[in-house]
DNA sequence: CTTAGAATTTAACACATGTTAAAAACATTG
DNA sequence: CAATGTTTTTAACATGTGTTAAATTCTAAG
């Protein structure tokens, strides 16, 4: 089955038939280092799901590349709020590394909630994961330091500080590249 | 129409017969100043929607009082995490002035949602509507400076920062509370 | 292997914000 | 209207983190 339809239906139980119209509807890619998902600008209509390799959503704050969050291994990545708002993003996706990705436009996935209640059920949870991820992280960059962020970062994918540059990771911990290299340095 | 079912019936069109189950499952209440709504420790289980009156969730971190979040005017609130997780909540609930509310079981919400497709779709939009809102508040975190975000809830709400003790605001802010007081003396 | 460019670390300084503690303002109650 | 306790502000100091800029290390191409 592909991954991203078996992460969506993972949450519920979900008739065959069902899983098939969601297959027909799902798009698999493989894209190189630096590939543009999305530009600052346009309306999102793709959720992507990556198989595997890394990519990033990111956005230009007062001219500066700012890493809102990465994706990797089996996660779903989308300019989510231009993806629900229909608005133009302000956020830009590309991935960092060869990645192996699927993708559902937006529309898609929203007519097969309208059609079966069993898939509404899965945006559902999908929509109250999500919601509870960024209560999580909320939680971390309200009361962790950006030591803490960074371990925590560490300990949950080990390795990708040394995939991707880290002025991605010091945006993403929202820190300096400065602060981040007396992080890992040890000096605090 | 009580607040609450209209609040969730806003995002959806939904059959009369729906509503009127929603209706039966809703309980309203008038509560005085300083009543808890759930302690530390609790399993959360219900869905309170403020209609008059201002609540806060808190919670306890290294000893401190910390204020999650507010709800005034017409505003959900709840210890979300338990009442998604089922697990004892980490947050606790009060009132801060004379509050009039209701609130429905979120067992009961959920075996609606299971009941009727209306329902489950007027809950993935709830859900989505969260997870925005949380997306905001993750920004204003990152972006914002405590004294903007200072400025901010006093644009969004008028008036509260003279209703509620500054200590609330202060932890909510994430900030001391002697910076909110340099912040309103306009040092800075 | 050498060299140019990018990425990362180190250094030096400025400054905003937290902390503790005291003072002032405000509220409440007898 | 005192008197007491609570809330808010002010003061003084320490410190962590951002900034700019230079130094070093790493990477990749010729």
């Amino acid at each position: 089955m592909n991954p991203l339809v078996s992460a969506l239906t993972s949450f519920s139980n979900t008739p065959a038939s069902v899983v098939k119209e969601l297959e027909n509807a799902v798009v698999t890619q493989s894209l190189s280092k630096g590939e543009s998902l999305l530009d600052i600008g346009q309306v999102a209509r793709k959720m992507y799901f990556i198989h595997t390799g890394v990519a990033r959503v990111y956005y230009l704050k007062e001219g500066r590349d700012v890493t809102d969050y990465f994706a990797i291994d089996n996660q779903f990545i989308g300019a989510v709020e231009s993806l629900f708002t229909r608005q133009p993003s302000q956020k830009a996706m590309e991935t960092l590394t060869e990645t192996e990705l699927s993708y559902i436009l937006y529309s898609d996935f929203e007519l097969l909630c309208t059609k079966h209640h069993s898939i509404e059920a899965i945006g559902r949870k999908t929509a109250t994961f999500a919601f509870l991820e960024g209560q999580q992280r909320i939680e971390s960059i309200r009361f962790m330091s950006a030591a803490d962020r960074y371990y925590e970062l560490e300990r949950k994918y080990p390795g990708l500080t040394n995939r991707i540059p880290l002025k991605y990771i010091a945006s993403y911990l929202g820190t300096s590249q400065v602060s981040l290299s007396r992080i890992r340095a040890g000096i605090q």
